[in-house]
DNA sequence: GCCAACGTTGGC
DNA sequence: GCCAACGTTGGC
């Protein structure tokens, strides 16, 4: 992919149920980012992300909420199976193996921030105020500018 | 635990 | 199509 059309975003995950420890605990530290069940985050999923995108990882409801590190988008939007699995932690009969509703994407863990950025962090830090995560915390996938990414992954020690 | 913000549902 | 009720998210 040229350079140029790399995108970036962000993905929140409670610590408590999945923690970025997690994904690079997992084998090639790579995990299906299911179970997004928001229509607005439904279509960046399955329109928007692609293959070689940059991903930060924020934990929400965790003390402090923060974002933890970095991620790298190894596979682009494809149909959510769980959707249609019962005994999933969300299922959704609405949707199909002929007609899904939910997508997803495969991330894998990249490199941890040597300092975790907590919320309140950002939101007094220069460049970030318009930040998705900002404007609406709601959001659980959000798109994440080539600027608000660089300023992010300075603070938190790695470059990208 | 509280509560504000937001998304979804469903009656009309 | 409107909008009130309800459920969920997520910061604090």
């Amino acid at each position: 992919m040229p350079e140029g059309e790399r995108r970036y975003w962000l993905v929140k995950s409670e610590p408590n149920t999945y923690s970025f420890a997690d994904l690079m605990a997992e084998p090639d530290r790579t995990a299906e980012w299911d179970g997004v069940r928001n229509y607005q985050a439904r279509n960046t999923l399955r329109d928007d992300i692609k293959e070689g995108d940059g991903v930060l990882f924020y934990h929400s409801n965790a003390k402090p909420t923060a974002v933890i590190g970095t991620a790298v988008v190894v596979r682009g939007g494809y149909p959510d199976h769980t959707a249609w699995d019962p005994d999933s932690d969300n299922p959704d009969p609405r949707s199909t193996p002929d007609n899904p509703v939910w997508f997803m994407v495969d991330i894998q863990g990249v490199a941890a921030f040597e300092s975790p950025i907590p919320l309140a962090e950002i939101r007094k830090t220069p460049g970030l105020e318009n930040m998705a995560l900002v404007k609406n915390s709601r959001l659980s996938v959000q798109p994440v500018t080539a600027d608000e990414w660089r300023i992010v992954t300075g603070l938190g020690g790695v470059s990208a």
